[in-house]
RNA sequence: CGGGGCGUAGCGCAGCUUGGUAGCGCACAGUGUUCGGGACGCUGGGGUCGGAGGUUCAAAUCCUCUCGCCCCGACCA
């Protein structure tokens, strides 16, 4: 390796050493996303942004197959709206920015920029809303929101955001709860199957959930810091929503009644669990389903130049017909630049074709998890390669939950959740609970952690991480972003 | 909002201690030789030194104020 500058990996930091500037340049050596003039909003480059399509592509279908529709509802929403519900005001009001003055008039009431889309949606479905026969109502919207966060950190917390928030209203209180449950199954599939993001499931305690929910179910990534990332939510609100917005129907009983309502969402601080759980010391890397370019082709070209550039083009068009594909037919770089380049870009698979390869009908194909390279035939090239993708999504999920499992401890108390950290065996906690919201508090503040979530499926008994006393359930802390 | 760090070419930095009118590497442009894991030679373009005041014959450098960014906490998706 040599010793110069124009090293570009030696530009990188090691992602074992300093995961926060290792995140960081990633993200602006790899143009997902730049700094704007504004303090704590960010750009979201091309490259980036088509991760966020992608996103996009497959939730609105899960979306769809459970029979949601997508709309809009607007940006700006009455200062009043937020403060008809005493715990979401209290949640979010420290967080909203206010638009006190539009052009020069002084408005007569202030608007709030939407942190979330709650109220105004619920004051419009109190007009939607008369008859059983009009539930379930079930709306998605993806917009931008905003929150006015003390810190900030790309993709991770910043000050506008994207996200979806779907919304729905139901007859009775099970519909809802089945479907806050439903979007908490798509979430965690979405999370591992898609991006190859291992995650819990789980409930908030009463302290972590969402400001005027009943509760919320979670999904929690482990980053490679041993911090979690809460990467989706999905909250049953009950009727709170509903009586503070005077959401009512008639039910079939002749009866007045109030709806049942959920609330879901996923941002794009899960672009930041992408890029942390996969990237390495080389730069990022992205599971194929997700990647922005899954393939890219770098014709090997010097005497013969017009021949192997087009095989590559021809090569591209084929693939091009089922993948995200690009070819980096860039004269004035050499291809060892060109791999490093697209390794440091996390492009998963990389095709090679040059002379040798097309005497031999052949191209030359290299993953970004895993070593060497390998000879693969022209004939069903594409099979072939869609063979090696869904290899290799599958590496990318394996080695990312073989990390969260074995970065699950358990702990009987505060004290030995303090001795993993000192022993720097970072990671979620697995405790006994009592169910008390005291205990959870304090275990947390002991050890700086926060609860995490309430394990909804395995019980235990033993007693209590923090009072002692009889514990069925269990519950996981962990620093978290 | 507390504690620390940093603002000099597109990027990364040196110069500041001890004031003398801005430099290095990469990138970029032209050109020639190269080309299967980060090539090299030659030539060239690019800066109101974050901003505003002040001290001085003279400020990137000293002083005051200010703005911004990053890291670590506290608050949050």
């Amino acid at each position: 390796m040599k010793e110069n500058s124009n090293d570009f990996v030696k530009e990188i930091p090691k992602k074992s050493e300093n995961i926060s500037e290792w995140y960081t340049s990633v993200i602006l050596k790899g143009e997902l996303a730049d700094y704007s003039p504004v303090r704590g909003c960010m750009v979201i480059r091309p490259y980036g942004y088509s991760i966020w399509e992608t996103i996009q592509k497959f939730l609105n279908k899960s979306f769809a197959e459970t029979g949601h529709k997508n709309a809009y509802f607007p940006l700006f929403i009455p200062e009043s709206f937020l403060k008809k519900e005493a715990e979401h005001v209290e949640g979010f009001a420290p967080q909203v920015a206010v638009v006190t003055k539009g052009g020069n008039e002084v408005l007569t009431e202030p608007l709030v920029v939407r942190p979330t889309s709650e109220s105004i949606i619920c004051s419009m479905y109190s007009k939607w809303i008369r008859s059983y026969r009009d539930l379930p109502v079930l709306i998605n919207q993806w917009c931008n929101v905003v929150r006015w966060e003390k810190s900030t950190r790309l993709f991770l917390r910043s000050t506008e955001f994207l996200w979806q928030e779907g919304h729905t209203a139901h007859r009775t209180a099970q519909e809802a709860e089945e479907e806050t449950l439903q979007m908490l199954k798509i979430y965690s599939d979405f999370a591992e199957k898609v991006l190859a993001v291992p995650v819990l499931c789980g409930k908030k305690t009463e302290g972590e959930k969402f400001a005027g929910a009943v509760h919320t179910y979670t999904i929690e990534a482990l980053m490679p810091d041993g911090q979690a990332l809460q990467s989706g939510t999905s909250h049953n609100l009950g009727d709170h929503f509903a009586k503070a917005f005077d959401i009512k129907f008639l039910d079939s009983d002749n009866v007045e009644k109030h709806v049942w309502q959920t609330s879901w969402g996923i941002s794009t601080r899960i672009m930041g669990a992408i890029i942390m759980t996969h990237g390495d010391d080389r730069g990022l890397a992205f599971p194929p389903l997700i990647a922005p370019t899954q393939i890219v082709i770098v014709p090997i070209f010097y005497g013969d130049k017009d021949v192997v550039l087009d095989k590559a083009h021809e090569i591209k068009r084929e693939l091009a017909q089922k993948f995200r594909v690009e070819i980096d037919d860039r004269d004035g770089y050499k291809p060892g630049w060109k791999f490093n380049e697209w390794e440091m870009k996390g492009v998963p698979l990389r095709i090679e074709i040059g002379p040798k390869d097309l005497e031999k009908n052949q191209v030359t194909v290299a993953s970004r998890v895993g070593a060497g390279k390998q000879q693969v035939a022209l004939d069903n090239l594409s099979g072939t390669i869609e063979k090696m993708l869904e290899d290799i999504q599958s590496d990318f999920y394996k080695r990312a939950r073989d990390y969260r499992d074995s970065h699950i401890f358990d702990a009987a108390n505060a004290d030995e959740i303090k001795k993993h950290m000192e022993e720097d065996r970072k990671g979620f906690y697995k405790t006994l609970w009592c169910g008390s919201e005291e205990c959870a508090d304090k275990v947390a503040d002991e050890t700086k952690t926060t609860p995490r979530c309430i394990d909804m499926d395995e019980t235990g008994s033993g007693k209590c991480v923090c009072c002692g006393k009889e514990a069925t359930k269990y519950i996981y802390f962990a620093r978290a972003y």
